[in-house]
DNA sequence: AGTGTTATTGCGAATCGTTCGCAATAAGCC
DNA sequence: GGCTTATTGCGAACGATTCGCAATAACACT
């Protein structure tokens, strides 16, 4: 019989999220804690953009108990310590939170099919040396929103 | 005693801003009326952008009367009379208003004094064919929000 | 100028997203 | 296992914006 190393599991994705989020608060001497799990692995298993709401209706699925504002609680020093992005894409409508990835200042907002694409592209890129280069503006944060129609919903060959 | 035309006026400013509304409002239907004109005057002689409490306020000051709920609805009218544009700045900030000029949906707010700038440049027009050519993407609405350091709060040469 | 039609107002109450105060709870350290 | 204190859960408070509805006033037509 072979020896089994004590935690034999091969790989657990769950297990690798949590991490994430455990490290980044000890890091910053935070705890963590039942909601904040939830709210991380809420957002981690999205694929869009999601409203306080929609976050703490999902928690809720998973874990009745969570608490509205603890939701808000987790998903401002979620976005204090980088680990989420926090973006307001209309007028009207709340704000989203999601995973912060690297490149994702970028917002195209699809009137046609109302999906959100984040083409970061070189765009954003090329406007911080703009500013730089012709207005001596050091720019921190770049937020980019455009609305119009996709390439799916606006065809170039309408046949 | 030479002739006197009725309306000797040589040119009021104040006339001349009431008769763009005026008119604006007469070619879509509607009426020209006390509150409306009251938050166009405010809009017309600010010099910066105001958020609807601003507006009410000042609005208040030049007529008394003026009601906060006439205050939104004239905002919004004039917005979707293209007279006036909407923007949302901050995250956490209320709405602003301003008189609508052609090319700003450019926005340059710099953290260290508050200002606003609305260097247009080609920079908008550039996002526009970026999208076009490499996305297939028509974009409609542009809105670039950048925040950083103007040339003023972040010297290049530190002397 | 007088009158009728109806867009618009003014008021307060309602809504919605988000935050707060505070006692009770539970994470992490010894 | 106990101590310390960050965090929660609850509901109430908040600020911006909107709504419902009766009263008012713009404009068009005499």
């Amino acid at each position: 019989m072979p020896t089994l190393s004590p935690t034999p599991a091969p790989y657990d994705p769950a297990e690798a999220m949590d991490r994430i989020l455990g490290e980044a608060l000890r890091r910053h001497g935070r705890r963590l804690t039942v909601p904040r799990r939830t709210v991380w692995r809420t957002l981690y298993t999205a694929d869009e953009h999601l409203t306080a709401g929609q976050v703490t209706e999902r928690a809720q699925a998973a874990d009745p108990g969570t608490n509205r504002a603890s939701v808000y609680r987790a998903l401002s020093l979620f976005t204090e310590l980088g680990l989420v992005r926090e973006s307001h894409l209309g007028a009207d409508q709340p704000a989203r939170w999601e995973i912060a990835h690297a490149d994702d200042q970028f917002h195209l907002v699809c009137e046609g099919c109302g999906q959100v694409d984040h083409h970061a592209g070189r765009l954003v890129e090329q406007v911080r040396s703009h500013l730089a280069n012709q207005h001596g503006f050091k720019a921190r944060k770049v937020e980019l929103h455009v609305s119009g129609q996709c390439a799916r919903c606006s065809p170039p060959n309408p046949d």
